[in-house]
DNA sequence: ATCGTTAATCGTCGATTAACGATTAAGAGA
DNA sequence: TCTCTTAATCGTTAATCGACGATTAACGAT
């Protein structure tokens, strides 16, 4: 075969992003976000309730506040939902698009 | 409103599974399998090619051997992958039902 | 201006991940 | 048998995750 048999040891840049691995870092990142028990359930809720629940969250997952905050904060980093301030609360509801994009990506398997 | 305000907090024994405890656990199961680029590729990988292939996955990988195996076992352990002894290597491949599981999953948000 | 509520952030801790090199195990072939 | 190849496992290390309580920030209402 003679395939690039590189072990990239040594001095191997490889600088080059292939669109491949792009989109395989696209995909596990938003995999990641839906990694967690937790976050699967937050996912839910906030596709269950047309609502944009916001601190209910914290009463319907067995988690301290600070974790609950956590999890939004890493699902919304990862762009799969997003938050509106409405006074002291605040609003969360699923990035339809971002989502799209994780189904697409898993059902391109 | 008067939802179910327990905060959990003292003892909450909290011991029943409710299905969609089960369903977020599987997902989230999942979804972590395929949460790192590594194994995104890998998948990638086994999807192209019709042949299962085995450790020119490592070749295909910026990672090392050993590395490359624990990622392998992960995909395995999570059953998305199966792994054929061959003589001395090994031949990897999807396992579509669990893949399907997935897809299913991941679409049902 | 002060209080109460809501949610984000900080700091900490233990557990887990990801990566590697080195070693081992299993077969194939000389 | 001995050797080579292939792949899993072991042991280590650094980094990250997940959880928590405590604190802070932002806002509405009194």
């Amino acid at each position: 075969m003679a395939k690039k048999k590189a072990k990239q040891r040594d001095c191997d840049p490889r600088p080059v992003r292939l669109p491949d691995d792009a989109c395989a870092e696209e995909l596990a990142q938003l995999a990641w976000a839906v990694a967690h028990p937790a976050r699967v359930r937050i996912m839910r809720l906030l596709s269950d309730r047309e609502t944009c629940v916001c601190g209910e969250i914290v009463d319907e997952l067995p988690l301290a506040q600070s974790t609950v905050s956590q999890h939004l904060k890493i699902l919304k980093e990862s762009g799969m939902i997003n938050g509106e301030i409405d006074g002291p609360k605040v609003c969360y509801c699923i990035n339809s698009e971002k989502l799209r994009t994780l189904k697409d990506l898993v059902a391109a398997f």
